[in-house]
RNA sequence: GAUUCCGUAGCUCAGCUGGUAGAGCAAUACACUUUUAAUGUAUGGGUCCUGGGUUCGAGUCCCAGCGGGAUCACCA
């Protein structure tokens, strides 16, 4: 490995730094009491309760004015400035523990501990008057140095997308801003999950590795165990586990759960990618509506103090009632043109009549979906629910109990895209069966994403699963909204990268 | 997968019709005991993504590849 000047210089400090004897990664804890937003919200109401503290933090810069010194400190929630001087670190003669140690040896980056009070600094600034000052990590490589002047713009800022998604640590360390989307990513999760607690539903874990892969229709990524010597898919979904679990007797089960999906990349799409699944026993899809709608405005209230949240050009309120619409509704709003009582070939023409591309394979359902894709969706910005999908589309839904050809399904779409899906689920056997061998006719016919048929689930079902509400969110497009985020990288902490370099793939296996 | 833009110092970028590379920050050295994009002076630092080609000469032009972004397609 071929070293930088400046990483040379940074080892060549280090090595200095163990023959002064100081360890440049010591062992024992540093005790810390206050954060550094602590100190800066609480000093000027109460100043006497920071005379004697103790912090840690990671410097970002230094402005060194000769023997004394101000530098910058970051700790997990926010900077604080510290003045260090010479005199107070060092009490004696011997002054190598400013002039040497903290001026030469110590770099942008490096983690130390201090201890001393909370002043504020004749232009008002509060920050820590250092007493004591220890080396916690020694920082071997230059940390990119982003500066901000005093009408608030930054300069230099660390912008190149590839190394902010393949270092994210560095991302997170010098942009504040991207720690906040994930904070609140958290938070969305952890609103959720009160949520749903609340209504006394459990939080289960299934199975990942799956011999058969079922609730969705995607192509999965395959894997193979050794000593049972099986094939075995990583989940596109958790659906048929978690009605198992119905059938168990649970009244209401939910996961938050990675699945994994073998298709292409894009803002939208990552090939690991979160859900929460929800399954409730004795509703139906209206009532899942309504609960929809509930758990996403306190997600808002709870993020962001309010139900308006500005996504892009847009602000979007998540304030209910949300619209709803039926598919044919919309449609019939959108396009002018009522498609309920159409048959297939009118609907052929009437699609071709919207320029929208048909071909023979496609059935009613699917035409249908396209016309909703093509000329619906875009335009719901608002929360909207979509309900009552065509029957071809939805093999896990229940059929509508007055609308034939129809499931009891919705989807909400939000700011143009999908947020969840949930319906009235199948909970007849025979039916349950019948899609199914429609589905492996699909599979038969070529259609990659067909589902497989699930035996152990049919006869899960056999057994009697009572009327149930499904729901699943996509818990990274939800993220997005929540942080106004464009693209799907920004609310995951490692999205999937090609590999850096071809050597180092090599080289590896 | 298609189209398009991009890849130059640790970071952010400039580099014209081709003439063997430049700034700011960061680094190094010196000065400065309340600065805040600290300041002043000096210095060092480059496989110009990779490989070919054209040319007397390529960061620049051409071809191929690698990596990334955006848009589209795919993905309910």
């Amino acid at each position: 490995m071929e070293l930088t000047e400046q990483e040379i210089i940074r080892r060549q400090k280090l090595e200095e730094l163990q023959k002064q004897g100081i360890e440049a990664y010591p062992a024992d804890l540093w005790e810390v009491n206050f954060s550094s937003t602590e100190m800066l919200s609480g000093f000027d109401t109460n100043p006497d309760k920071f005379s004697n503290i103790s912090f840690a933090g990671r410097i970002m810069s230094v402005r060194d004015m000769g023997k004394a010194a101000f530098a910058v400190l970051q700790d997990a929630v926010g900077r604080i400035q510290i003045y260090v001087r010479r005199d107070d670190i060092c009490q004696g003669e011997d002054k190598s523990a400013y002039d040497t140690v903290f001026k030469k040896l110590l770099d942008i980056g490096d983690i130390i501990g201090v201890k001393g009070f909370v002043f504020k600094t004749k232009t008002g600034e509060t920050s820590i008057h250092v007493k004591e000052l220890k080396l916690l990590s020694k920082s071997l490589r230059p940390l990119p140095v982003v500066k901000q002047d005093a009408d608030g713009n930054t300069h230099d800022a660390f912008t190149d997308p590839e190394m902010r998604y393949r270092q994210r640590y560095l991302d997170l360390i010098v942009n504040p801003q991207v720690k906040d989307a994930f904070v609140k990513r958290t938070q969305l999760t952890s609103s959720m999950r009160h949520f749903l607690n609340a209504k006394g539903y459990m939080e289960v874990e299934t199975p990942i590795l799956q011999p058969l892969y079922g609730g969705a229709a995607a192509r999965p990524f395959k894997t193979h165990h050794n000593t049972l010597d099986m094939t075995l898919y990583l989940r596109i979904a958790n659906e048929l586990y978690l009605k198992r679990l119905i059938v168990g007797g649970f009244d209401g089960v939910y996961e938050f759960a990675k699945d994994f999906r073998n298709e292409g990349m894009s803002r939208f799409h990552n090939p690991e990618f979160t859900q929460v699944e929800l399954y409730v026993a004795y509703k139906d899809y209206e009532w899942m509506m309504n609960l929809v709608e509930e758990m996403v405005e306190k997600i808002a209230l709870d993020l962001h103090g309010k139900t308006e949240i500005p996504v892009g050009e847009h602000i979007i309120n998540f304030k209910r009632p949300w619209k709803r619409f039926t598919m044919y509704e919309a449609i019939a709003h959108y396009t002018g043109v009522d498609i309920t009582t159409m048959d297939e070939d009118a609907l052929a023409t009437a699609a071709r009549g919207m320029g929208i591309h048909i071909d023979k394979t496609m059935g009613r359902g699917k035409m249908i979906d396209e016309i909703f894709g093509e000329k619906v969706e875009a335009h719901l910005i608002q929360p909207t629910f979509i309900t009552d999908y065509p029957v071809e589309m939805s093999p896990l839904a229940k059929k509508h109990r007055s609308k034939p050809g129809l499931v009891e399904r919705f989807e909400a779409i939000c700011n143009g895209k999908e947020i969840c899906n949930a319906f009235s689920e199948l909970n007849d056997p025979i039916d349950q069966r019948k899609r199914f061998e429609e589905q492996l006719e699909l599979g038969i016919r070529g259609d990659e994403e067909a589902m497989q048929l699930d035996e152990d689930f049919l006869r899960a079902l056999e057994f009697g699963m009572p009327p149930t509400a499904g729901l699943g969110i996509g818990i990274d497009r939800l993220s997005m909204i929540m942080t106004n985020s464009h693209s799907i990288q920004d609310v995951l902490f490692f999205p999937q990268m090609r590999p850096e370099k071809k050597e180092v793939q090599e080289e590896a296996n």
